[in-house]
DNA sequence: CTGTTAGCGCATTCAG
DNA sequence: CTGAATGCGCTAACAG
């Protein structure tokens, strides 16, 4: 049986109100019985509900996190930020993936909106707008973080993924690459497309024209960029570099290349993104771009937390079109699988 | 204004009891009211109040799990198993990290424990026990994983680490080497511990005396794992071969070796454990153990909702001496860095 | 079959 | 300063 507020008065000797009066802090009440309040509460280990309390205040303190794949190395630090932020202002976690899956997303949507959520950080599946619409329909605080709608008005914390592409491209264009192969992440994904855009833009930059048989698509994992290398690299004009959306990507890459008997760099340049931790210690050490992916969980949450202290919600956002859009810059990081040092 | 059972009630002109039963159908109810609430419920896009049902039932169909380091890729694993067997049967997920800290873990076990978790998926700190002991005191059924205790009574589902550690060091033993190293883990976690006990059994059962010197402990990091390397590589007399608890270490050690001029496995063997994802993309790759991770995760939630629903609590469990403790195998994965293809 | 009523634990009016 | 009373949204007796 769990201890409550009646419990704790009627050990005091005080009425329940003077047992929240003391707890909370607020409202008046005589030193003396706040002390013998707490005391008491104390002694019993007594713990507020939090149910209760949300029940009657509204509020839950639980932020929603939703993720495509905690496993994947950057949503995983994504997750540490958030947790960083939320935890420093006392709120918890509902944490899910999504798997890139609409059907999951809404579904666990609905399970957090039902806990009642005071705010969600989200990836947002592209697929569709259903997930966002929803959110906005229920008038939950929301801020999406590595991907964004340009024509969705909120809160997100990105990347520049645009100049990303752009700086891993024109690196493998400086070395003297040509044909350059780019295996992309899922196109519906603002994050692989604008990737895949920087790309695109490195090669006009140098008129180098692009070749529609040296892009391709698949998800944003290992198993995605060995199949999408093996699409590269099978053909008989093959590239002599290729700029990978990701750093697993990448690695998908090292492992199709080893099965056409390719080095690399030497027989094939590569470049990935991400800068994941291990990315230097892979078979051939990875040529990469870093972001802060932590501080954008944190950042994120950061906004979040602000967004629902100061009560503001879609609808007046949307009116004061205050959104924040906030845009950290990525960097290259040399290392060796783009053979520049050669 | 989030729309309540009494807006149902009223659009459909019944009363909330016959919301109640024809949402949750239970109780009588004639079927041409019952769909009179659905479709009202329906066009009204009414969800119930997960909160307001959590306050009345006492359950709030939400776990919490507490994991040392979702940014470790055995316990991204281990989360997503979780996940996998909680939203299969209706369960949110209250995620934290520990990192390890006793006073971070109780600061979020009081966190989770006013919001009422249903029950607990946690690898424990095991620096001391007041966070067992807390659970136990307010009687939430939880489960541990990865590690235990032997003299603290409760379900639990780990892999064998002895089995693992010995393994490891009986495959070097096997290959030749008699001065192994050890790259511990922190030494009051059981998993560390028990990795340790296997290395030390493989020694002893081929009569190689155990060389202080060659044991070291640090975090199952890559820092950590490099440091630890540091130790034991400077020695005049330096271990032929290193048995690191975790690959994250061996990673570590990898890198340790490479500044000192050594090569792996040329110069020096090397085992880790965990067997993550990128092992095998690694500068050498990594042999190392492998254990179903993230059936560790699906298992042990499985485990959790099952007491929950039979409503056992640890006092009842204790009586009955009915906890499960379940114990996985681990099996050896040979790949390169140990050098026994040579 | 059905609706009225009484809490679940708490914060917050509102009279003392 | 203080406490009794109200209600957050819902479920479960309880009477019709």
């Amino acid at each position: 049986m769990r201890i409550t507020i009646h419990d704790v008065a009627r050990a005091a000797g005080v009425s329940v109100t003077a047992v929240s009066r003391a707890l909370n802090n607020k409202g008046e009440l005589s030193p003396e019985k706040r002390a013998r309040v707490l005391a008491a509460a104390e002694q019993l280990g007594y713990v507020p509900s939090g149910v209760a309390r949300a029940l009657v205040s509204g509020q839950t303190k639980t932020l929603g996190v939703l993720v495509t794949d905690n496993t994947s190395p950057v949503y995983a630090e994504i997750l540490r930020g958030i947790e960083e932020a939320a935890l420093g202002a006392g709120f918890s976690l509902l944490f899910g993936n999504s798997a890139d899956s609409q059907e999951q997303a809404l579904r666990w949507l609905d399970l957090v909106h039902a806990k009642h959520v005071d705010g969600l950080l989200l990836t947002p599946v592209q697929t569709d707008r259903r997930d966002v619409e929803r959110l906005g329909a229920w008038g939950i605080p929301f801020v999406m973080l590595l991907r964004y709608f340009v024509d969705v008005p909120c809160d997100y914390v990105v990347t520049d993924n645009v100049l990303a592409g752009y700086l891993a491209t024109r690196h493998l264009v400086e070395t003297g690459h040509r044909r350059i192969g780019h295996v992309g992440g899922p196109p519906w994904t603002s994050s692989g497309r604008d990737r895949f855009l920087g790309y695109q833009r490195a090669l006009l930059e140098r008129s180098i024209p692009l070749d529609a048989d040296l892009v391709t698509c698949d998800s944003f994992t290992i198993g995605g960029g060995a199949r999408a290398a093996e699409a590269l690299l099978r053909q008989p004009n093959r590239p002599t570099a290729i700029f990978a959306s990701t750093d697993l990507q990448a690695v998908g890459v090292l492992k199709c290349a080893r099965s056409f008997g390719l080095r690399v760099p030497e027989d094939l340049a590569l470049v990935g993104g991400d800068d994941i931790e291990l990315a230097e210690f892979l078979e051939v050490p990875l040529t990469t771009f870093h972001y802060p992916a932590r501080d954008i969980g944190r950042i994120g949450a950061e906004l979040l937390i602000a967004r629902i202290q100061d009560g503001m919600n879609q609808v007046d956002l949307e009116r004061n079109d205050r959104f924040k859009r906030i845009v950290v810059d990525p960097k290259l990081i040399v290392k060796k699988s783009c053979g520049c040092s050669d």
